[in-house]
RNA sequence: UGUCCGAUGGUGUAACUGGCAACACAAAUGAUUCUGGAUCAUUAGAGUCUAGGUUCGACCCCUAGUCGGACAACCA
């Protein structure tokens, strides 16, 4: 019943995830009186990735499913990792994915103070002290997962000394690291994270929202929880790492008597042939193996978006791959099948020659010039028609021309017709070649009239039909070519000695120049990164792909990003052919 | 020699909660096409980690295993 309110959520009647069906039991038991409410809650401590957009989706989706509410919060408790650059970038990245917090912007930095009062409650009913072991110390009597640990020695310390202790470490009379506040749970527990956990660590560091008010910060177990539950978040929707932390997230709201949110863990994305933990996308930043977190080939939102990746198509891909508590790895190129199935309904065609050879209709006047006329979209004749000059002198591409052609080559070879699109059919009449290369610099054919597109006499069939442009009114672009990143499906899950940067792709950026008809300038169009509305602006060139507007594209000097080939079922003829 | 979690076509997600294992991507075939794209039609591919048990009937419940993952930061 749910479904028939939100025809755009699911194709047909989706059955519910995991997730989605403890929030239905839920709201017929009558939990929190049916209300639904979820966060996103990042530490703003880089720049969020696919994985991230998952989570995302999944809890904005929520609240939007069950006409709840989704709070955006910051996880901001470790002052020496954050920073407001990313807390700006990760505002943008959610709105760009079409997501709306509304008035619920969060930090947990803001209940620094009620977090405190949580955990003087805590002293007082003696399940928690102040412990001066050094770092080293707690680690050593902290056990193994199969050893039980030792208790501190500072464990059974008197109330009113905890509360002495934990209030002058607050007001900063003690040097980083000498003391922390722990919980008393059982350090002897088979769960590593109920030995005493470390609430409190004094850091004497400035945060980027609260600066030097505190020198004493929450861990994030003690943060999180309480967090939710001042939020009165309903369904605490974390990754499966967080499963083990849940008796302890538990604990702390049954201890300290506040509202009870309840956590539900999800197995978070693995796509193939990329890496997705921050630290190795920072490791590619720094060390420069790519040229930023935007660069067009990482898996960052921001990535994906100059890469040219729509909203619409990552929040497809997030439907599509569901939520269960299984690792999973996604392929790749369910990603692609996504953007393609978008752009495909929303991109103006194009025509672009990227490995131009030259053609020279032999029997075209030299000084005549014709518009020839063709849909923007076949998908959407909404989106219009455009003209294209035709001219005796064009290019087209390399591979799109054999003088030796195999059995199912069905573009130009000698003898052969093809169709120009929108324009004449056309024979290959004879090749010329560089004396010295050998390489084919002209191709001459001869066109036939009554062929034009669109006229009574212009349906004969043939075989192929090529795109092409008219070289004196084509346009130069630069183009990036992307391939993927990494040469191996899992980087992580390498040979012996080898780590994720030994299967970097060498070839994973590819530059070259090609020619593009002039639409591609007009005022319709605005491929040009010197206008706002232009950066990102997403094309499909007739036959070779989807490409995206770069940033630093400008009218003079165009650059676009190939998003994604266009499945392309010839190159599987050729490999077959060469087997 | 711990605790917690998981296991269904190549990949991912389902299976009306015990009743003929389905959908998407990937793959293949054909039709169609002024994009070797898109579209349409069709096909193939798992008998559900293993062994027992309960049951008229088990992917689903029980028992014991196997394999995989998470957990020993004053990170989140």
């Amino acid at each position: 019943m749910e479904e028939a309110k939100f025809p755009e959520e699911g194709k047909s009647v989706r059955s519910l995830n995991f997730i989605e069906e403890i929030i239905e039991e839920d709201i017929r038991n009558g939990v929190n009186e049916g209300r639904v409410h979820t966060r996103f809650p990042p530490e703003p401590n880089g720049y969020l990735h696919i994985g991230h957009a998952k989570s995302i989706c999944l809890n904005f989706g929520l609240g939007k499913k069950y006409h709840g509410k989704t709070n955006l919060r910051f996880d901001d408790t470790n002052p020496v990792k954050e920073d407001v650059e990313y807390v700006d970038s990760i505002m943008e990245d959610v709105k760009w994915l079409g997501f709306d917090w509304e008035d619920r912007l969060y930090y947990a930095s803001d209940y620094f103070e009620q977090l405190y009062d949580y955990a003087v409650i805590l002293i007082r009913k003696e399940k928690a002290y102040v412990c001066d072991m050094t770092a080293e110390e707690i680690s050593e009597t902290r056990g193994t997962p199969t050893r039980p640990g030792k208790e501190s020695i500072y464990r059974n310390r008197s109330v009113e000394e905890n509360i002495d202790l934990f209030s002058r470490m607050r007001a900063g009379e003690f040097p980083d690291g000498s003391r922390v506040l722990r919980a008393k749970i059982d350090i002897a527990s088979p769960n590593m994270h109920m030995r005493d956990p470390i609430l409190y660590r004094i850091l004497h560091t400035s945060h980027h929202r609260t600066g030097d008010q505190w020198c004493i910060y929450p861990m994030y177990d003690f943060a999180h929880g309480q967090s939710d539950s001042i939020e009165r978040i309903t369904h605490s929707i974390c990754t499966l790492e967080f499963e083990v932390h849940r008796p302890l997230y538990d604990w702390f709201i049954r201890e300290i008597g506040i509202y009870v949110p309840r956590q539900i863990e999800f197995a978070r994305l693995n796509v193939t042939y990329t890496v997705m933990s921050k630290r190795k996308l920072l490791e590619l930043v720094r060390d420069g193996n790519v040229t930023g977190w935007d660069d067009p080939r990482m898996p960052t939102i921001c990535g994906l978006r100059r890469r040219g990746f729509t909203p619409e198509s990552i929040r497809n891909f997030a439907e599509t791959i569901g939520v269960a508590k299984r690792d999973n790895v996604i392929d790749v190129s369910l990603l692609e099948f996504c953007v393609r199935e978008d752009l495909n309904k929303r991109a103006n065609r194009l025509m672009a020659v990227l490995n131009p050879v030259r053609v020279i209709i032999d029997n075209y006047p030299g000084d005549l010039v014709e518009e020839m006329e063709s849909v923007n979209n076949p998908e959407d004749e909404s989106k219009g028609r455009r003209k294209i000059p035709f001219s005796k002198t064009l290019l087209i591409e390399r591979e799109d021309f054999m003088e030796d052609p195999p059995n199912k080559f069905f573009r130009l070879a000698p003898g052969r017709e093809v169709r120009l699109k929108a324009a004449y059919i056309i024979r290959c009449e004879s090749v010329v070649k560089s004396s010295e290369t050998g390489e084919i610099t002209e191709i001459h054919c001869t066109y036939d009239p009554l062929t034009k597109s669109g006229m009574p006499e212009s349906n004969r069939k043939v075989k192929g039909t090529l795109h092409w442009v008219s070289e004196k009114h084509a346009v130069k672009a630069e183009i990036r070519l992307y391939d993927r990143l990494f040469t191996k499906e899992n980087p992580d899950d390498g040979e012996e000695g080898k780590t994720y940067k030994d299967y970097l792709n060498p070839d994973s950026l590819r530059v070259i120049t090609a020619m593009i008809e002039p639409a591609v300038l007009s005022p319709a169009s605005l491929a040009t990164g010197s206008s706002p509305e232009g950066i990102f602006d997403k094309y499909q060139f007739e036959r070779t792909g989807y490409f995206s507007v770069d940033k630093e594209s400008t009218r003079q000097n165009l650059v676009f990003n190939r998003v994604v080939p266009l499945k392309d079922s010839w190159s599987k003829v050729e490999k077959v052919n060469k087997t």
